[in-house]
DNA sequence: CGTCTAATAGACCAACCGTTCTATTGGAGC
DNA sequence: GCTCCAATAGAACGGTTGGTCTATTAGACG
């Protein structure tokens, strides 16, 4: 891969384009503009807008799930980490230019199940449902791929609640639940604590 | 108010098409199509496709909060009925043309939070959010406002899980989870008066 | 100096979009 | 019979879309 800084600016447009305004909304047009460049050069990097989406998807990939590594290596104990996935996401809600979770709004955007990108979007899905998991049993907890499922159905949520309804401290609540949750998988027998 | 039924017609057409395909994706075109009439008498009925976007998006509340109130009314105990929201959910789910929430949907679609459409959809979740804190009041759950926020975010957890990964069992998920959630806030309820 | 290559600007294309206009039809009510 | 009105078909509009084509430029390398 050879790092061509015409194919990166492209790509850093899409990603933030894509994102804030939606796939269908963003036109061609605007992404070499925003890039500050040649129009041939898109279709000289990609096969087209929809190769551009499917590298836009790659790197969305790869760094959401990466950030929130980064955020979780920063927990101490193992069942804080489960937590810190929460406080992740409240950081992430507070950025100004919040829009969602990109895969869901991917997979809204190409409703047909089969089409490509939507299946891409439950990959990306099935990818971050693995690394809870990882953390659930790092965690040690029993049942831990039930946990899991459900930690990241909380996520799914929290980040469609505070998308569509802005400062709805949809984070905290799901944490909240999170922490019953998961109390109650290491084994302890049910008490009204806190 | 004069129901003619050629506006029926279209509406009815608008309604199935903006919620299986999406509102960006469906053409005034396939609404004519499928609606069997002439290309004027959308404009002699509605102000413009978004005049339709908006009657679509007032009916689709109603029809859906009503069916969940339908669904729930056969369900017996007051807690029983709060668990009863998430076999509604599956047995939309098991629809095989389920395509998510319509109003997670527009809001995807329209992503600023001003448009108009975008709004719409945070007030129809404030009102299924007010649907299911009165049944929380009614089942007399101590701090019913914070209950009916968790089970509302469950409801969307399980609806874009359900919606991105197909046959991912959400509901069930869901359920479980609400389950506890209402236990413990039952028996903080025993606590109290005891 | 000449060559090769990546990038540029900008015209151009066919297709589709939502919307408007014109002219015509057919039935209901007086 | 006549009027009125909802509805029709279909052309036409201006605008935008993703994508292609052509011709030109600027710089690196030998």
């Amino acid at each position: 891969m050879k790092p061509s800084p015409t194919r990166e600016a492209l790509l850093e447009a899409a990603c933030v384009l894509f994102y804030q305004r939606g796939i269908h909304a963003t036109s061609v047009d605007a992404i070499l503009e925003k890039a500050g460049v040649a129009r041939q050069s898109l279709y000289l990097h990609f096969t087209s807008k929809d190769g551009l989406i499917a590298e836009f998807l790659k790197v969305r990939d790869e760094r959401w799930r990466g950030a929130m590594q980064r955020y979780i290596a920063t927990a101490g104990e193992p069942d804080q980490k489960l937590l810190a996935i929460f406080d992740f996401l409240a950081s992430w809600f507070a950025e100004p230019d919040f829009h969602g979770c990109a895969f869901i709004n991917t997979a809204v955007e190409y409703a047909d199940p089969q089409h490509p990108f939507h299946q891409l979007s439950a990959e990306h899905k099935a990818r971050v449902r693995a690394d809870v998991l990882a953390l659930c049993l790092e965690a040690g907890l029993s049942e831990a791929e039930a946990v899991a499922g459900q930690l990241a159905l909380l996520m799914e949520g929290a980040t469609v609640t505070e998308q569509v309804t802005r400062g709805s401290q949809a984070a905290r609540q799901a944490r909240q639940i999170a922490e019953i949750l998961i109390y109650r998988s290491k084994g302890e027998t049910d008490a009204c604590v806190n």
